[in-house]
DNA sequence: GTAAGCGTTGTTAACGTTAACGTCCGCTGC
DNA sequence: GCAGCGGACGTTAACGTTAACAACGCTTAC
């Protein structure tokens, strides 16, 4: 009893117990056993994360970001991805996650199953949701503020001259993907112009480079906003194939601001989103809820950031 | 005790109340505490993932595939990344990872701080190492051949005319960046060309970007080797600024087949790491094991394969 | 001088599961 | 008819920790 008081940091252990309880555990090498401790106070000091494809950038670096704070915080991290074929239900995955005592689920699956598997979900584990679409009251939200990046990057093109914008968007299952089109969808509006019709990606390059074609097939084409850099990639490569000009004869604006982007050919206009940073925030609203900081708020916004670069540039003079 | 027999699919239980139990289950939502079962059997059913920084492609795929073929063998995954700094001391790590019972170790960490960290692991526990130098006997070794994916890109470049290959490395403390440079130099030096000095990079496509530049400075190189696709990228960037045409003037070999190096300009010539399967083979050795299906390798390689594209060309003719 | 109080340490029981052993019942064989 | 046996299910104890309470010695107050 008194080694658990030492190892825990409870009050009412001389100092001269203490130490000898330390000696002790480093001359046997004694380690707790976690599981026992999980057992008797019906918590341990595991975080459930899930994700949806952790090979893509943003959810790495959000799931990296979410670790890094976690083990400050000294906790550790369990992570679920879900099968890219969506195959396994959300209720599956939430039932195995509750039978862990986990002390707190991310759900950074910025992805319309996302909002599905949280009613799945025990209503008293503390739960964080990263960049899905939730109601408002159903758990604290991390956002990225999709709708102003987008803006931005379709507000800088319109400002270059260009007469209307067009959209290699993401697929219709991830919210982030419906948030950037509708951002780019009422800025065109709002400013008078028409908006064409949006042109549906993936976010891999092969389909960038896919409606890319498409694009260079029409002769209006002056300004492109790909929905992220991937897809910029492959738009890319279709307008120089076709013998285009960037930022020329067309100019493109990404979104992500992956590493890489600075080093595209051109260095790609973008909108940076701080992944890490969100996956930081994640971890502090979990850690109010679980460690009773008080639950100050429910929904942090991260603010995404154009950063402009060489793929774009006035509108030519036609 | 009866239930326990039914959840484990011991024998001896009639069908009839084996059917009743499972009903009850399902009736209470009755879920098997995990913890207490890890406590009485002394062994949980989550493995440890030790990796570097999960935000690269190589590291975030093989975590991936582990997770995947952990998710389908009933097991979870507990991930920990080190500090970029490497602050954190392997020994520290390794001994946090003890006190939790796991049943497995994957050390994805293709770093030299893997393979001390490796001795401050237990013995008995079960660890497979992915892509790290260590001695043969001291853990099974998922390796890949590094070896024979830099003399192929190496020797392809030799194979179109060029008279001597460049290579952007990348940082020592990689074994695998070891690896490729070491053999690079190797078949130039058994070709009987003279290996120029290499420039050292660190993954980043900026680093690719400087060592290319001080390359377009040299009047003489028209073959570049880059150690990965995003210093390849950086080159590419940094010839292009110098007027230089790829392959016209130079030619370039990545080292990865990130999804995005095929949309490059020129659509890059690389080596493909098949990352994922890794992973898999991985968790297939420590599977082995763990369930005592009978240790059958102790090394299993993973061919990494050349994919010529557009950015190597024939050596121009001055 | 003694009761009350406090600071420190020890004791007991409980968390939920499984290994090992025990019990009960029905069947078989002589 | 009864010993012996095997199948089905139950009971006991243990895993290592912590919450709650008990015990002990020392100081303080009257």
């Amino acid at each position: 009893m008194t080694v658990s008081r030492v190892l825990n940091e409870s009050p009412g252990v001389k100092a001269s117990t203490r130490a000898r309880v330390l000696a002790a555990v480093a001359e046997l090498g004694y380690r707790p056993n976690s599981a026992a401790r999980t057992l008797v106070t019906g918590m341990s000091r595991v975080l459930g994360v899930v994700a949806f494809d952790t090979r893509l950038y943003g959810p790495a670096t959000t799931l990296f970001g979410i670790e890094q704070a976690a083990r400050d915080a000294d906790y550790t991290v369990r992570v679920t991805t879900l099968e890219s074929t969506g195959q396994n239900s959300g209720g599956e995955v939430m039932r195995s996650l509750m039978s862990e005592s986990l002390a707190g689920v991310i759900l950074s699956a910025p992805h319309d199953w996302a909002a599905e598997a949280l009613r799945h979900l025990s209503r008293n584990t503390p739960v964080v949701v990263v960049d899905v679409d939730v109601e408002q009251d159903s758990a604290p939200v991390v956002g990225i503020a999709q709708h102003a990046g987008a803006r931005q990057a379709t507000e800088h093109l319109l400002s270059l001259g260009h007469k209307t914008v067009w959209h290699v968007s993401g697929p219709v299952t991830w919210p982030s993907a419906r948030a950037r089109e509708a951002a780019w969808h009422t800025t065109l509006t709002e400013a008078g112009r028409m908006a064409p019709p949006p042109l549906r990606g993936d976010w891999t390059a092969r389909s960038g480079y896919e409606q890319g074609k498409r694009l260079v097939r029409r002769k209006n084409v002056t300004a492109v906003f790909a929905a992220n850099d991937q897809m910029a990639l492959g738009v890319l490569l279709a307008l120089r194939e076709a013998g285009l000009d960037v930022p020329g004869d067309v100019s493109l604006v990404g979104f992500d601001d992956i590493p890489e982007a600075a080093y595209f050919w051109p260095p790609l206009t973008t909108v940076r989103q701080d992944f890490d940073e969100a996956g930081r925030l994640a971890l502090d609203l979990l850690m109010d809820q679980i460690e009773g900081t008080g639950a100050r708020d429910r929904l942090t916004v991260v603010q995404p950031k154009l950063v402009v670069r060489g793929s774009t540039g006035p509108a030519a003079r036609n």
